[in-house]
DNA sequence: CTAGTAAACAATAACCATTATTATATAAAA
DNA sequence: TTTTATATAATAATGGTTATTGTTTACTAG
């Protein structure tokens, strides 16, 4: 509750019952949505709400860096609360987007790749989750029992 | 001029005038073009292309593993034929894309990250050229002077 | 508390890279 | 050379995102 105002006015935000809720539901979530998903959900509670309000809205979290974008999905923006470096995992099966913790990254360290100043990165991982991989394996073992 | 017919022959691509031009290019250029830059290259020398046929076939090379899809600007798809595992670097100031060697990856070398199997990964650095870091630099001495 | 004002919002049109469609042209096989 | 399946050119359609604009709202000053 307070979290979305004191972060807001510490970022020279203005405060806007739109922006607390993007942000709630942002910061409520890991699921890594995109503004669609955001205003589908949104709409429930607060059929007024605007499409495009919730896109203006991602994109100033964006510039004053209270979310980062995650662009693993070819033909969406996606966004995540989490703003500390990490990597993205997506399943082809499922959909589904993980975070992947930080590995040690000699680059990302010196912040310079080849003479190249890094200011930011992304890794991008593509698979199936752990979760279809299982569901995959009970699929094959039933089809054997026939 | 033999290295796209023989590649087409073994991965069973159809031997077309419009495909060789589009490896050729592609081949010739570390510059990572977009199907646009594909076509208004092409268009010069061989004014029938279509715009729609580059993308067509852009898309078949991806599927069929000759060339990388690079999605590190945020709202064009770029080209690769190197397909070895390696990163980009994004140019801010100048938009130029880099190939950046592979650090040696523990995810990446074991196939899986937190239990999800790895089949592909991407990994897209952003910041500032040294080319235009010096640019820069020059710029900032030159002022001082006055 | 109220009025004033700059900023934000809702609604909707526009954008534009990419994809789909379809009639024509072409590559490879017979 | 003929045949036929496939590729191409031209163009329409798609769809996520951005721009526009009139209205509403959050903050400030009195």
């Amino acid at each position: 509750m307070k979290k979305g105002i004191e972060l807001f006015k510490k970022n020279r935000i203005r405060i806007t019952q739109q922006r607390l809720l993007v942000y709630r539901l942002l910061e409520g979530s890991r699921a890594h949505p995109t503004a669609e998903h955001i205003y589908a959900r949104l709409k429930k509670e607060n059929p007024s709400i605007s499409l495009a309000t919730v896109y203006t809205i991602l994109e100033l979290f964006r510039t004053k860096r209270l979310v980062r974008e995650v662009r693993i999905k070819p033909d969406r923006r996606c966004f995540d609360p989490v703003i500390e470096p990490h990597h993205h995992f997506l399943c082809r099966a499922c959909g589904a987007i993980f975070d992947i913790d930080l590995p040690p990254c000699l680059m990302a360290e010196k912040g310079e790749a080849q003479g190249h100043a890094i200011e930011e990165f992304q890794g991008y991982f593509y698979g199936v989750c752990k979760m279809c991989k299982a569901r995959q394996g009970r699929a094959v073992r039933s089809q054997r029992r026939r």
